[in-house]
DNA sequence: TAGCATTATCGTTAATAGCCGATAAACGAT
DNA sequence: ATCGTTTATCGGCTATTAACGATAATGCTA
């Protein structure tokens, strides 16, 4: 993992809705995008778009399956980047 | 230590330059503005407004002392933030 | 006090981010 | 095949960010 990919997580996670979405795929370990529409008081589209975000990190997944995707964390990527802050 | 301060320290390390003025600084301790200057390829106003970001997240501290400014890394700020992502 | 070194701030410009509503796309069910 | 559900994308708007050069401010030192 180098400081680009690194920071991008960063970044991803600098804004906090991205975090709280985080925090909560994180608790219930999957869930679809309406779910986190329904928790924030933001548009479907704004929600979509900070989750695309959250992908293009690579901190987070999405499995689309039927209509629904289902969104999750990549678990190996969130060790490697708490490995790296761990480290500082 | 809310989820505001966290974001605000995660979008201040969302950048390559300031993650590794961070690793430096970490790593030397202290050090004054106008040597981080000197490694990296951007001018000074520059490099000042990324360490002006760094201290308003709170992870980076400044001492005035005469013309210069110290900077360093506010080790406190840096282990609760370390200790958030490890509950992650 | 005049000049030098150091850092901060200002003003500008271009690019990016964040939000929305509207629309498209994908799929299941009727 | 059409409709409803779900998600992604587009276009537009405003605010913020990132970079720069120029300038101000601060405090040594001669």
């Amino acid at each position: 993992m180098n400081t680009e990919q690194l920071a991008k997580i960063f970044k991803a996670l600098g804004h906090p809705t991205r975090m709280k979405i985080v925090e909560h795929l994180i608790n219930i370990d999957t869930c679809v995008c309406g779910e986190i529409v329904d928790i924030f008081p933001y548009s479907q589209s704004t929600i979509s778009q900070h989750l695309k975000l959250l992908k293009e990190s690579g901190i987070v997944c999405g499995e689309i399956e039927g209509p629904k995707t289902y969104f999750c964390v990549d678990k190996t990527v969130l060790n490697n980047f708490k490995q790296y802050i761990q480290y500082l």
